[in-house]
DNA sequence: ATAATTTTTAGAGTTAACTCTAAGTCAAGA
DNA sequence: TCTTGACTTAGAGTTAACTCTAAAAATTAT
């Protein structure tokens, strides 16, 4: 009932030292410490650990995680900051996923016309596939 | 027919520094410079950097664009590498697409969740709405 | 021609997010 | 008890990607 910091390190795949200056930067407040002063996780720990893993990996500063964890600590006073700040962050997923769409598309006329000159040469590609020009008015635009 | 380096700031919403910053680092070996020394942006050269802001945009590092454009100057015998470049860019942009969906459920938990709370308080959310008790589960496990 | 704006360079400074070091403390196994 | 490995802290160092400065040169506008 309670995590040394390398077996959470071990769960995460965070390094302890990320752990620890996660800890100093203020996203951890709630983990607790032992007698002799070593860090104890719950499984509520691990909880905040993937939600503070998940905003990261929606492009959230550490700044701004922390804001959503100071708010939380300050308590239901801030019910709607949190709110709002949740709503915020799925519309910048949503036009980061639109965003990544249209990567993928150029990345795949790339690997179509790479594809086809690797496998006939360069000469006359779109002659010899003209969909690929088409293609790559749709994407590239011009 | 070219660009300044300023009226390419505008256009692609880089600054002028990074953009000399992205020159130094090789990634625009391509642009011309005038007799005097002023930059000359073509309109192929705005390609490359169209390209250049979707592989940043995937998370691809700058160095690693870098040597993407150098197989390209390199010419044809580095075609499979540019090829293999993009299908492995590929795979990243879908396994990290899949994340970003990952963070989406529970980004939408989240606000489900902090929209019933503010709504009706916090005692009794699961009572009242048990289908959050399931997406929970679902989303965080456990 | 003059003034204002833009661009040039080399190089220094900044920021976020780690990442590591050193010197010591704590805990678990033989 | 001894040893080995995990943990502690404060603080220094690293990396990527900018971001800015200063002084001079080029261009554009009046």
């Amino acid at each position: 009932m309670g995590y040394s910091i390398g077996q959470v390190a071990k769960k995460t795949g965070l390094t302890a030292h990320t752990l620890r200056y996660y800890e100093k930067e203020g996203l951890l407040p709630f983990v607790k410490k032992s007698g002799s002063g070593l860090r104890v996780f719950s499984d509520s720990d691990l909880d905040w650990l993937v939600l503070i893993e998940c905003l990261k990996g929606t492009g959230m500063s550490l700044k701004d995680i922390k804001q959503y964890i100071d708010w939380y600590m300050e308590g239901d006073s801030t019910l709607n900051q949190r709110l709002e700040m949740f709503k915020r962050q799925k519309l910048k997923l949503e036009e980061q996923m639109s965003q990544l769409q249209k990567h993928m598309e150029k990345i795949n006329y790339k690997i179509a016309y790479y594809t086809e000159i690797v496998a006939h040469g360069s000469e006359g590609v779109f002659e010899r596939n003209p969909e690929l020009a088409a293609e790559r008015k749709r994407v590239y635009g011009k």
